[in-house]
Formats: C-alpha cells, structure tokens, sequence
DNA sequence: TGTTTATATCTCTTCTATCGAGATATTTGA
DNA sequence: TCAAATATCTCGATAGAAGAGATATAAACA
C-alpha cells in the first residue's frame, strides 16, 4: 500500500467501521435508557456524565459541550440544582462565570443504575488477556480523540449553515 | 484468581470501563451534532440509524428499539417520510401494521455527513495489524451484545418505577 | 480614569417533540 | 360470531429547547 495515502478500505476495515456504528446506535439508546430510569432529561443526564469526566466547568462551557443554548443550560442547571446533582458556583476571578459543580453525595442511584452494565464490561474486560486488554483500552482512547476531533469539527461546519 | 466470579475488578479493568464511558458519552454527543447537521431531530436521526440497521420495520418495533410512545412514532415516522428518508408501506399479513422501509437514494448527505469520521476511522484501523483488528472487532461485537442485554434489562426495570 | 466593546449568564417568548389517553382498524381465539 | 388482544393513529396538554434581548461584569483603549 502507499505510504500514507488510503486507496480503498479493506473488507475488514469496512466490517469494523459498521461495528462501531452499531456500537454506537446501541451506546445512544442505552444512555437514554439511563437517563428515563433515573428520571432524568437526555441532555440532563448527559450533562452530569460530562461534569463527571471534566469536573467543575462553566455553564458556557457547559454550552459548547452539549451544543444546548445557553438559555437552556441555565434552565438544564436550575434542573440539576434541584435534584441536587450539582450546585452553582461562583468564579471569584470572574463574576460573570458559573462554575456548575458536580455532586457525588446521594447520588449512588447513578452509580446502581450502571452497575450492571459496569459489571458486565468487568465480566468482558477478564475474558482479555492482559496484553489484548491493554490493546483494546489503547485503541479506546483513541477512538475517543478521534470522536472529539470529529465533534469539533461537526458543531463548526454546522454553525456556518444555510436553510435549504 | 476464582473459577467464574470476579472478586474485585482489576486497575486495568476499571481503567477500561473508563474509557468505555468516555467513549459513551462522546459518542452521545457526536450523534446530536450528526443530527443537528442532518436538519434532524435527535430520536429521528436514531431511528434513521436504527433502520439503516435492522432495514424494514414496524413502526410498533420502532417504539421499542426508541423507547417512545406509539403516538409519537406515528409523528416521527411522518416527518421522516416528508424528508424522504422512509416510507410507509403496509404489511399485505397484517393490516394494521405499518412497515417503515428506509430510503438511501438521495440520502447521500448522510453519507457526506459520515464520511470524515469513517475516512478517520478506516485511518485508525489501519494503524492495527490484521490480528489486532480482528480482535478489536471480535470486542466491538461483544460490547455490543453487552449493551443489547442492558438496554433490554433497562428498559424492563424501568417500566416498573414508581415515584420518589 | 471614563468609555466602549466583548463576554457570561439569565429572562422571556415561541415553537414543537413527546407523552398519554382514547379512537379506529384488524387479527386472534373461544 | 363475538370478545379480547394488538397495531397504529388522533388529539390535547406538558415542558425542553431555540433565539433574541436584558443584565452584569470584565477587558480594551484613549
């Protein structure tokens, strides 16, 4: 093959590119499942997976991450104030700024809720050796940068739209 | 370690389920951006996809791979058919059935709106080795069926909720 | 320093996806 | 044949989200 150039993906690459979009149509599902069975709006709940992985944030940053107006993040966040799943901070540096600050106290039905499925990816992880596991996470963190570079370049694209 | 129950997950495991969360959750929010590129609304998207999947279904089997209500795929299945993307078709063994059949001619802004992440993701599977891909999808089917699993356990449990 | 511009969040109105209950049509089974 | 079950659709009510503008603070500049 060329030296950087892809000609034609192999039939192989094909099947795996089908699978991570069968992944990730089962992934979307499920995370509403998740979200209905704590009682919680999608973009409610994928707010607090987010605020989980990146800790405290802004609620303008918190705006470009879900692609939600900001009108509806402070309406998102009066939501989860309420239900005591993060509470309003302010930025003593910048007092226009609201850190939304996530919180993990009573909120183990989160935790009870992906634990089954938590357990099963455990169950999966040991049916791995070591070294095909360690692949497999390597190879997950980089889907991930690519996920994120797409997103970046997808939420940029279709700022710049016109109607049909 | 013991013959079939895992005592305690391993640091390499969890750092696993991590990674399988992130990716989650990116994958969440990339299929929003997908859909707001598409002129879609998120659970029409969905189900666009679902069909691409599964091809013809009913629109009562829609309603349960979505989690919707029946009045509201009646709606979706509307909107989708005046874009183009299904069309309605009767079901000649049972009348009252609707088969949603997907439509790919003209759809080829779906396939534009894909195609960066799939030239990406023919990109990263090219960075692996014959037998490490057929690993990686040998896992991508797994996790997979480890999702269908959860969605159906999910979706069971949560008919059954009562209030807080 | 005073003024202008930019930024961050919030308020308020409008729109519409979704739910849920009931209606309609068809099938199944007694 | 008739009742019960099933599949989809209709319709009213609710509430999440967009979008424009308001408010408060910060940064830039003279």
């Amino acid at each position: 093959m060329s030296s950087h150039e892809q000609a034609q993906p192999t039939p192989e690459q094909e099947q795996f590119t089908l699978l991570m979009r069968g992944l990730g149509t089962r992934t979307v599902v499920y995370q509403q499942n998740v979200a209905a069975s704590l009682g919680l709006y999608n973009n409610d709940f994928l707010s607090v997976d987010i605020l989980r992985e990146k800790g405290p944030i802004t609620a303008g940053e918190l705006s470009k991450l879900t692609g939600l107006a900001t009108g509806s993040v402070t309406a998102l966040i009066d939501r989860l104030e309420k239900n005591r799943y993060v509470r309003r901070q302010n930025d003593p540096n910048d007092r226009r700024k609201v850190i939304i600050v996530p919180l993990y106290e009573n909120k183990e039905d989160v935790i009870d809720t992906y634990l089954p499925l938590h357990t099963a990816m455990v169950t999966l992880a040991a049916s791995y050796t070591d070294e095909e596991l360690a692949l497999i996470s390597q190879f997950l963190g980089k889907a991930s940068t690519v996920l994120d570079e797409q997103i970046d370049h997808l939420s940029s694209t279709t700022r710049s739209k016109s109607s049909s």
